[in-house]
DNA sequence: CGACCATTTGATATGGATCAAGCGATGTGG
DNA sequence: CCACATCGCTTGATCCATATCAAATGGTCG
């Protein structure tokens, strides 16, 4: 085992001023379009490192962001992928345990974490939603380890029906990363990865116009194939 | 890939009454001696199921606990070991996403969560804690999915160094767990880690005066091994 | 058109799973 | 006290899924 992979790096911003209040949304997300300034980072910058402190809260306007850890001998692991309304950056400690990458430019409103601790001081609300925020976050690192025991067929499968869940019409799939970046998220090597997809199409349970949109098109039949 | 294992059940108890109050002890671990009832699990017995209502908090006073997974082909994942001290059961939804077992007679401190809630509304140290211990529980997670990307030989050094650190004489482990669970958390076969653990030793890096008791020979090279 | 990068495809190697047998401890009944 | 079954662990032989190495293909941008 061992894959190495490459990360650029760009300079990094910092948070300037911007964007507005926005009335009838839940309050912490409501809090972060409220007190979030809009910072916008360009493809494969990095948003913030592994081991920084995490002042800032994140959610994603537009555009996808990884979240990764990287080995001392250079493979990669990926965490998550983020798309738009997607909430990220959160930690119960003072450092980010992983580092964020822009895969695509991305759109980002950024909060202070400090900001958003003293609304939930004197906002129970706010404390609430972000205690369910952690446990939606360990319910995914959960779902992450179970994927990893997996085949890696079933990896795949999982990976595909986890992205058309979050996309407007559940089988058609504009893949915004890379297959390096799926590699990375489910253990493989893109060359397991591609094969595994060639193979789904063979099968007749995907389509690939190209290599950055899947349909599937036997879902039930991919489900099952889920385990 | 297809790993079955056994995994037998007894009649589940219902917490009674028990324990008294010990001052001087963190807010929420002081809550739950004060507040736990005493409950003792037979060897392998279940302490709650995946998918059950998490209506109790544990803490371990003596013996060890695994939680786990099944997938539905049989396949088992384990999450956690949990020894005296340790805090379990913490959910952030209201099921558990994970079963637990006693894997050695075990004695179980249990407090009913809607009483910690109520306390942690009172008292912002005990939220406090809740929430780091979240966190610390979102931390081991995540470096659990890190364990499974490793090689075999990594997963099991990582494991042994990982119950080293628990215990008194950090060099002297004394397992309470069967090859099985150990393989199941790290997922490999039994075959895979005995074998791992005899190359081991034969490098001089341990010693297996019994199959259940391991010393670390030569902590560095363990260590430079974990990659 | 040509250079470059991402992806696919092919050939081969290998780490760990699987299948099978042996071994040592623990317990049970005669 | 000893045969003997049982259980957890180790060891050996073989197989297979996925990694690795290498080359072909295709899409994008100058």
């Amino acid at each position: 085992m061992l894959m190495r992979t490459t990360v650029q790096n760009a300079s990094k911003q910092s948070p300037g001023r911007g964007s507005q209040a926005v009335p009838g949304t839940p309050p912490l997300a409501g809090a972060i379009e409220m007190m979030g300034a809009a910072m916008t980072f360009a493809r494969n910058s990095e948003i913030f490192g592994e081991g920084e402190p995490a002042d800032y809260l994140y959610k994603v306007v537009s555009g996808t962001v990884r979240t990764s850890k990287i080995l001392t001998d250079g493979r990669r692991q990926i965490g998550s992928f983020h798309m738009a309304g997607d909430i990220f950056g959160l930690e119960v400690g003072d450092d980010h345990t992983f580092s964020a990458e822009a895969i695509t430019e991305a759109k980002v409103l950024v909060v202070r974490r400090s900001a958003l601790l003293g609304l939930a001081a004197r906002d129970g609300n706010v404390g609430r939603q972000m205690w369910m925020l952690a446990g939606r976050e360990l319910a995914r690192v959960q779902d992450h380890i179970m994927l990893l025991v997996k085949t890696a067929q079933e990896r795949v499968v999982c990976f595909l029906l986890e992205m058309a869940q979050r996309v407007p019409d559940g089988n058609t799939v504009a893949l915004t990363m890379s297959r390096q970046d799926i590699a990375d998220y489910l253990g493989l090597t893109i060359e397991t990865v591609s094969r595994t997809l060639t193979m789904l199409e063979n099968e007749g349970a995907i389509e690939l116009p190209t290599s950055r949109c899947i349909m599937l098109r036997k879902r039930a039949a991919l489900v099952r194939l889920n385990s």
